[in-house]
DNA sequence: GCAAGATTGATGCAACTGCATTGAAATGCT
DNA sequence: AGCATTTCAATGCAGTTGCATCAATCTTGC
């Protein structure tokens, strides 16, 4: 151990503080940005992602299994997101050959379509949140210090 | 503006990439500490929130105005919170002096109980997800830098 | 004193989440 | 081939959250 308590201790208060406000700095930024787009009339964030996603991810879409990993979402949370994204025509489910069991996930031109509509908004949050505070410097800190909290897989 | 694409515009990829870095990380260690309090057979997290502001508050706890402020949870989300807590035995409504509409919380002393089995599980996670991961320098331009990301209340 | 408005907290309802389980299809083993 | 196991996705149910609204009490202005 080198100055805090060490594995198995107890966090010294620096570290208290740390977790503290990541948590709330976190949460508070979210709640923002949800509110925006509720104000614009627009789904919620977890929407944008699985669009974002399927975008990226071109016309042959990806397979539940991928999304669920790339965004840490719950099987079954994802299973009832995309019932409800299906139910409003933004993403499309079809059948995979030789897989009776898998599906395949597209985003529909409509889910195109409301991705650029969250992401104007989304877009502007994150600039006014982020881009707005630290500069170029502080970003590149911030993103190696989170690179080193990223929870191992274990 | 500085460097980035300045207030209004679309953020940079810098931006971005902190952006949803933080909102990973700190949602990967959310997940990680209530599945923590979960395996112990504790509740969740905002109970131990709850429970640290009254304890901390002292004999005379806390207006659940108070607590709305220092937690960052809505109001109609608290009066249930505390519902279920009271069911629990964990705290304790009682009527104010003077203001019929208002009402006292504290911390019984089964909630102090839980509150301290809690933070045997909490205090270890924060170990294991901050302490062990960043030095003391480390930690502390992280916290500089979450200062600096702390939404204004406008 | 009393009506209008503000404040404090609760609640009905719909949406969402977590957990466990199920159903269906594929794979592996013999 | 035949049956157990594994994989992929959906679902029943209970608990939680968000939103709007309500009910009770207090405060203000007259």
């Amino acid at each position: 151990m080198k100055d805090d308590s060490g594995a198995g201790g107890m966090p010294a208060n620096q570290t208290i503080r740390a977790w503290a406000q990541l948590q709330r700095v976190s949460r508070r930024m979210l709640e923002r940005v949800e509110g925006a787009l509720k104000d614009a009339g627009l789904p919620p964030l977890v929407w944008y992602d699985v669009l974002h996603e399927l975008v990226g991810a071109g016309k042959a879409g990806l397979r539940p299994g991928q999304l669920m990993e790339s965004m840490l979402l719950a099987q079954y949370n994802l299973s009832r997101l995309l019932d409800r994204m299906e139910k409003d025509g933004l993403i499309a489910r079809s059948a995979v050959e030789g897989d009776g069991r898998a599906q395949m996930i597209t985003a529909t031109a409509e889910g195109r379509r409301i991705r650029r509509a969250m992401w104007t908004v989304y877009g502007r949050q994150i600039s006014e949140l982020v881009g707005d505070r630290l500069n170029e410097r502080e970003r590149k800190t911030l993103s190696g210090l989170l690179l080193k909290l990223r929870p191992s897989d274990g």
